[in-house]
DNA sequence: AAAACGGGGGC
DNA sequence: GCCCCAGTTTT
């Protein structure tokens, strides 16, 4: 029997999660000054909140130049549903602003520049390359800290290891997809409650945490 | 590295 | 009422 390296290991996992979740693997661009706000309103916020947010909030401010004109009060209004929306509305504002001003109305397609700028940190950042300038990069939010973890593939503290470990165990290709896949498998079975749905788990034989349950990670 | 921030929806 | 949730910023 042949020995399976790192990545054949990880994309056999992943064939099964997209599989699955038909159509989460593929990434879906959109327009750089939606998919930034957008991906601002998810922070710590349902998909289905998310989308009924945006859509009001583009209703109001269909581009930078709109919403670096907004009233915070109107915006702070427009966001009830986005979690600490009292802390997005001064910020985006602000984010708006400095769009404009040093970054002549466009959003950056870069790293550094994305994480200068006021509410974006490196989730949303990687998030905006992936899905606004179709980039190679690693999204890790909550549910991919997690799960990497519990399914062994890395062992780490914080998102921005999971990051760096992942870009060494993940083939490229399936970097920028592993977003929605992991997003859809952590809020359907990988709760990151202490008792996720492991009997109804695709990957329970490939998952160290299936085998042997350890305190659950967030 | 840990704590603060902070609120709507589902049960 | 209680618990949970696509993070970021500050201590």
């Amino acid at each position: 029997m042949a020995i399976l390296t790192a990545h054949e290991r990880v994309r056999t996992v992943m064939d099964v999660l997209a599989a699955t979740y038909r159509g989460r693997g593929s990434v879906e661009l959109g327009e750089p000054y939606r998919v930034l706000v957008s991906t601002v309103i998810s922070q710590r916020t349902r998909e289905e909140q998310t989308t009924a947010v945006s859509k009001r909030v583009f209703a109001h401010y269909p581009d930078i130049a709109t919403l670096a004109a907004a009233q915070e009060s109107e915006l702070l209004g427009l966001l009830i549903g986005s979690e600490y929306r009292e802390a997005k509305a001064p910020r985006l504002i602000s984010m708006a602003k400095i769009l404009l001003e040093k970054h002549g109305g466009q959003v950056p397609d870069d790293i550094d520049a994305l994480l200068a700028l006021p509410g974006i940190g490196r989730k949303t950042a990687n998030c905006v390359l992936i899905y606004a300038f179709n980039r190679e990069a690693i999204c890790v939010d909550t549910h991919l800290h997690k799960i990497a973890n519990r399914l062994g593939w890395v062992s780490t503290k914080t998102p921005e290891q999971t990051e760096k470990a992942l870009k060494i165990v993940m083939p490229r290709d399936l970097w920028a997809g592993s977003n929605r896949l992991f997003l859809q498998h952590g809020r359907a079975i990988c709760l990151s409650s202490a008792l996720p749905l492991c009997s109804r788990c695709p990957l329970q034989t490939w998952c160290t945490y299936a085998q042997e349950p350890t305190a659950p990670q967030r």
